[in-house]
DNA sequence: GTATCCTAAATTGGCGCCAATTTTGGTAAC
DNA sequence: GTTACCAAAATTGGCGCCAATTTAGGATAC
C-alpha cells in the first residue's frame, strides 16, 4: 500500500473549491486517480482540494459509511481493496433489481421516453469516441438512470445508483478494452429495441448479460 | 413541527457514553422517541447523550446521508417526514430482493439452519409477550437477517438491513395492533415450514405477503 | 553487518471557541 | 388591537489548536 504523491497537482484546482469535497474525492477514486489501497492523508487532501480539515474528515467519514474507503483507527483512511466476491454479489443484486422491473419499463415506455433513451444511448456512443473516461462513465450512468426511471420506483433508481458506486473503484479496469465499450454501446440500443418491440423477456436477457459482462474480466484481477 | 423536550431525561444515560451516538439517535428515532418532524437541536443532543458537539454533528451528518433526518442549512436537522409513496416503494424493493433469493434459501437450508430459524422465530414470539418494543423489533430483524443469510449473498443481507431503516421511522405505528404482531409471528413459522417442504413458490408467496402486510396500515397515517 | 531499542517527526483525532445567521419577544406606531 | 420593525438571545456551523498515537530513522549494542 503506497500513498499518493499529490504535491504535483496541489494548486491545480484551487478555483473550484465550491463543489462538494466528498464528490470530488469520490470521482477521483472512480476515475482511478486514487487506486485501491491508497492511503488518504488528511493533510494532502486538505491541500489538494483546497479545503479545511473538518471538510476532509466529513468527506472521509461519508466515504467510509459508503464502504468506499476503510477507516483504520489511529492509522487513517485508505481506498477499499475490492475482493471479487463482493463485485459479483453487487452485480447479482443489480441483475435482480433491474430485471424485476423490466415488465414495468416496457409497460410505461412512451414514444417520447424511447426517444430520450435513444438520445442518451447515442450520447454514450459519442463519448466513446471523443469524451474523457469520466464523461463516458457519466453518460452510461445517465442512460441506465433514465431506463430505470421508467420503472416508476424512485427509490429503486436511487438505490441502484448507490450500489453501483459500491464496487466500481476503478472503471478503468472495467472498461479496459475498446471492444468491450463498443459492445456496451450496442447493447444499449438492443435494449431499447426490445422495449420498442414490447419483448420483456428479451429485455431481461439483455439486461442480465449487460450487467454481468462488465464484471467478467475484473474478477481475474 | 415541535422540538423535543429532552431536559427531563438529560442525565439518565450518562454512564454508557461508550456506545456510538449515531446508533443511539437512530434507535430513538426507530423507537418512536423522536417522532417525524422533530427538530434535533445540537445542544440538546449533546447533553442528552453525554457527548461532544463534533460527535453530534457527525451523527447528524450520517443520519442525513441515510435520509433519516433532513438537513436545512442554517436551521438544523429534523426527523424526516415520511410520505406513503416512499414506504410502498421500499417494500416493493424488499419484495423483489427477498423473493428473488427464495430459491437459494430453500436450496441452502440445512437442518441446522432451520433449527436456528425456529429458535429466532420463537424468540420473536417470546418478545411479543414479555419484551419491549425495541427488543421485538430487533428479534424480527435477527430472524429476517438469518433467513436472508441463507441466500449466500452477504451484500444483499446488508442492503436489505439498510433499506429497512429507510422508512421505519416509527415501528410503533407499524405494529399498532397486537393481532398484527401475532400474525407476523405465525408467518415466520409458516415460512420455515415452506423451506422445510422445499416449496419455493409458497415461500415467495408468504414473503411477499409478510412484507406488504407490515405497511398496509401505516399508509393511512 | 544486523537487529533492536530509543528518540523525533508526522499524522490522526478529540475538543471548543467565535462569527454568522436565524428566531423570538418586545415595543412602538398606525 | 394589530402589524411592522428592531434588538437580544439562541443556534448553527466554520475553523484551528493541541494531546495521543504511530511510524520512521538513527544510533548503539551484540
Amino acid at each position: 500500500m503506497n500513498d499518493v504523491d499529490l504535491k504535483s497537482e496541489e494548486a491545480a484546482i484551487e478555483g473550484e473549491a465550491s463543489r462538494d469535497v466528498t464528490d470530488q474525492i469520490l470521482q477521483d477514486i472512480l476515475g482511478g486517480l486514487l487506486p485501491p489501497g491508497t492511503w488518504l492523508k488528511q493533510i494532502d487532501l486538505e491541500r489538494r482540494y483546497g479545503c479545511t480539515r473538518p471538510d476532509v474528515r466529513r468527506a472521509l467519514d461519508r466515504l467510509a459509511q459508503k464502504r468506499l474507503v476503510e477507516h483504520v483507527p489511529n492509522r487513517g483512511y485508505h481506498v477499499y481493496e475490492q475482493d471479487g466476491r463482493r463485485a459479483v454479489e453487487v452485480s447479482d443484486i443489480r441483475v435482480i433489481l433491474e430485471t424485476a422491473i423490466a415488465g414495468q419499463i416496457v409497460a410505461n415506455a412512451s414514444p417520447e421516453s424511447i426517444l430520450k433513451l435513444r438520445t442518451l444511448a447515442k450520447r454514450f456512443d459519442e463519448m466513446v469516441l471523443l469524451g474523457t473516461m469520466l464523461e463516458l462513465y457519466e453518460a452510461n450512468l445517465a442512460f441506465h438512470r433514465e431506463l430505470l426511471t421508467l420503472g416508476s420506483n424512485k427509490e429503486l433508481v436511487d438505490l441502484v445508483a448507490e450500489i453501483r458506486q459500491r464496487t466500481s473503484s476503478a472503471p478503468v479496469s472495467q472498461w479496459r478494452t475498446r471492444a468491450r465499450v463498443d459492445q456496451s454501446g450496442r447493447e444499449h440500443h438492443l435494449m431499447i429495441d426490445a422495449i420498442e418491440k414490447g419483448d420483456v423477456e428479451e429485455l431481461k436477457r439483455l439486461t442480465e448479460f449487460h450487467i454481468r459482462q462488465s464484471w467478467g474480466s475484473s474478477s481475474s484481477n
